[in-house]
DNA sequence: GTTGAGCGTT
């Protein structure tokens, strides 16, 4: 079963709009519990966002209810949640 | 100012 216990809680957040940046994807899932680090990948080219970020829990129990919901729904769009692939 | 599919700038 794709059990992995990793040892940071980090996630793959895909989908991103385009007015979302980092303190926006924290603060959202903030609400799931203590956010370590959350941060989204810009284009340092373009400087504009990449659509797609990541999180890091700090808790299990924030990480569990986030990851419960493979979907999220920020500034009224879907986000796609999945595990990072940053530890196997 | 625009766009879109994906695992990254310090």
């Amino acid at each position: 079963m794709s059990s992995g216990f990793a040892r940071s809680y980090k996630l793959f957040v895909g989908n991103l709009p385009w007015t979302i940046g980092s303190k926006e994807l924290r603060t959202y899932f903030s609400k799931y519990g203590h956010v370590a680090n959350a941060e989204v990948v810009f284009d340092r080219q373009l400087g504009l966002s990449k659509h797609y970020g990541f999180v890091v829990f700090s808790q299990r129990d924030a990480f569990n209810s986030a990851s419960n919901q493979n979907t999220h729904f920020l500034e009224g769009r879907v986000l796609t949640v999945q595990r990072a692939n940053e530890s196997p």
